[in-house]
DNA sequence: TTGACTGCAAAGCGTTTGCAATAAC
DNA sequence: GTTATTGCAAACGCTTTGCAGTCAA
C-alpha cells in the first residue's frame, strides 16, 4: 500500500525529527500528486496555503526527506531536479529534449541489466528513476533536417 | 578511425564557421584525452596555453560544437556537465555517488532496450552517454548501515 | 526550557548575456 | 571591408549559507 503523508510524518517523528507545519505541508503537497515536482513548484504550492514559508526551508527539508529516504529525488539533467513520494513502483522517464514531453515506462526492462552490473562490476546501480533523453515520435516527425540550427546554412 | 582535432576544424570550416585560436585550442585540449572534461577544466587547460581566453568563449564554443555534433556533452546530474570528442564507441558510466568513481561500460547492453523504445513509443533515445548512479563495490563494502547520516540517531 | 527549526538576506555557483572591440575571411 | 567572434562585466537562476528569532517537544 501507498504511504500517506501522515505515515511519512510518523516516520519522521520516529527518527527523532520534529513535525512542523512546513514539513506537513510539504509532504501533503507531495502526497497529493503522482508527479514529481520541482523545488520551485513545491514552494509555490506550499505558499498557496501558507504564504510565509521560505524557500530555504523547502530546500533544507527536501534534502532531509530525501536523505532519510522518505521521498525521492529525480535528476533530469540540465539542472532540472524534481522530488516525489515514492508510492508507485519504480519507473523511468523518456524525456523529449525538444518538447519536454515525458513518457513513463516501468523499470522491468532494466532489471536484467541492473543485475548484470552487480555481477560484473559489483556496482549497485540505483535505477529507480532513470531519465533518458531523446526525441519523441512527434518531434522526430516534425524535425525536417538533422541539424536545423546552422545559422550559416540557412 | 578517430578524428583528430584538425579534422574537426576542417569540418567547422566546411560548415561556414571561422577557425580561431580559441577554437583550435579548445579542440586540441579535448582531443588530447579520452576523458570528458568540465567547462571549468577546459578553461583552465586552455588558459595554461593562452591565458587571456575568456570563459564565455569556452561556454559558447562548447555549445556550438555540441550542437554541430563535433563533440558530445555528458550530463552527470547534480549540475555536473562534461564534454568530450566522441572518438571511441559509445559508452556509459556507472558513477558511484559516494566516492565518484566511474566505471565505463560499453553500450551493447542497452541496444535492445533502445530498440524497444523506438518500437513501442516511437521514442528515439539518445543513449550515447548514460550516467547511472549507484554505489561501487568498495563503497558498498564500507557502508556500515543503510543510513549512516542521521544526526539524531548517532 | 532548550535546541531543532524557521525566515530572512546575502552569498555562492556555474552559466548566460549585451555590447563594444577585434580579427578571420 | 564585413561580420563572426572575442573579452569583459554584469546579470542570471537556482541553491546554499549564517544568523538571530521562534516554536515543537
Amino acid at each position: 500500500m501507498t504511504e500517506t503523508h501522515t505515515d511519512l510524518l510518523a516516520r519522521l517523528v520516529k527518527l527523532g525529527y520534529r513535525v512542523t507545519p512546513q514539513r506537513e505541508l510539504l509532504l501533503a503537497v507531495l502526497g497529493e500528486t503522482d508527479k514529481h515536482l520541482s523545488a520551485e513548484t513545491l514552494l509555490e504550492r506550499v505558499r498557496a496555503v501558507y504564504p510565509r514559508v521560505n524557500k530555504s526551508v523547502v530546500y533544507r527539508n527536501l534534502e532531509l526527506l530525501a536523505q532519510l529516504g522518505l521521498i525521492s529525488c529525480v535528476d533530469f539533467g540540465q539542472g532540472r531536479v524534481e522530488y516525489e513520494v515514492h508510492h508507485h513502483p519504480h519507473h523511468h522517464h523518456l524525456v523529449c529534449r525538444n518538447c519536454h514531453a515525458m513518457i513513463e515506462i516501468n523499470s522491468d526492462a532494466f532489471a536484467d541489466i541492473q543485475h548484470g552490473f552487480l555481477e560484473t562490476y559489483g556496482f549497485a546501480a540505483e535505477m529507480d528513476h532513470l531519465a533518458l533523453f531523446g526525441l519523441c515520435r512527434d518531434c522526430r516527425a516534425q524535425m525536417p533536417v538533422q541539424l536545423s540550427h546552422h545559422p550559416h546554412t540557412l
